[in-house]
DNA sequence: ACCTCCACTGGGCAGACTGCCCAGAAAATC
DNA sequence: GATTTTCTGGGCAGTCTGCCCAGTGGAGGT
């Protein structure tokens, strides 16, 4: 086996450095990656082509901020839904525009569902979408007033730098 | 007024266009997005700059998946906490390296806790460690067992194809 | 009707980067 | 010790980026 192949699917030392480098500047050519690296070109290229073929990478998509977009507003619903409808009901929910993300899960309820919207009003409108969706029998709606913690996974790929690799 | 200057901060039918080949293709050149989109490569740069400046566009992050770098479990807790700890509990949740998202919401939880781990044990851990923070009165957790709609912008930016611009 | 401002176009230029390839050194595995 | 994999350092052609400029066309203002 490879020093650095792992099928847990684990980050290398390297790999955390370099992930974190992109974190922190995305824009980076693989060139100066292997600059600030201190390794040779080649090497970083071969990593990125790994984490990608490996699927830990998944790419580069643009980042947008919702908020400057008009979509001032953010909220989340926990569906409780009839029995077995699971797969349909978020199929429903999938074709709504405005709902960002929705999870199945354990617990007292079903799915959990993220939605934006414009305004107050807008809001409301779409919150009586998701909820009047077919199959959903039991709401809970809540309305995002800040996010003290953005979307982040940089603490554990630096956690990742201490952990040589694997196991 | 420029003709596709809004304060509102809302896309041009190009700007959303541009947004969207990103999302698909987002490692595409300027000079490439400018062919695609039958522009010039002067303006795709300056709308990118604007976008930017804007505040619209925050970067391109590099997405990782998080499953396959071993963090296979994805839960999301709701907390109760006491009276004015909001912003004492949000700092301490943040030192969590497995929290990777909190909001705070309206309704009777105060805030909305993403939370991964490696395994069932690891989780246990985690959760544990939310639970635990001082100021948290009452938790409930679920575990995230699919995710029907991954996160995503797309429907929104299509939208944004069909109006003008503004109002 | 005229003028000004602004965005977009199309083109050019130097510098830098990418993708690809290769042979040898190093390191880890057997 | 032999083998396999990774990393290094270098080279090459093609392409892209950042930057600049003059000209065009539309929107709004006077």
């Amino acid at each position: 086996m490879a020093p650095t192949g792992g099928e847990g699917g684990v980050l290398d030392e390297l790999d955390a450095r370099l992930l974190l480098l992109l974190t922190d500047e995305p824009r980076l050519g693989v060139l100066e990656c292997s600059r600030r690296l201190g390794v040779a070109r080649g090497t970083v290229q071969a990593r990125l082509d790994r984490l990608v073929r490996r699927g830990a990478l998944r790419g580069f998509p643009p980042q947008l901020d919702l908020a400057a977009v008009g979509y001032g507003l953010t909220a989340f619903a926990i569906l409780e839904i009839a029995q077995g409808r699971r797969q349909q009901v978020a199929e429903r929910l999938a074709a709504i525009d405005e709902v960002c993300e929705v999870h199945a899960t354990t617990g007292q309820g079903d799915l959990l569902v993220r939605m934006v919207a414009r305004s107050n009003a807008d809001l409301q409108r779409v919150i009586d979408e998701v909820v009047d969706v077919e199959g959903v029998t039991r709401t809970s709606t809540s309305i995002a007033l800040s996010t003290p913690v953005p979307p982040r996974v940089r603490p554990l790929l630096e956690r990742s730098l201490g952990e040589p690799a694997e196991r």
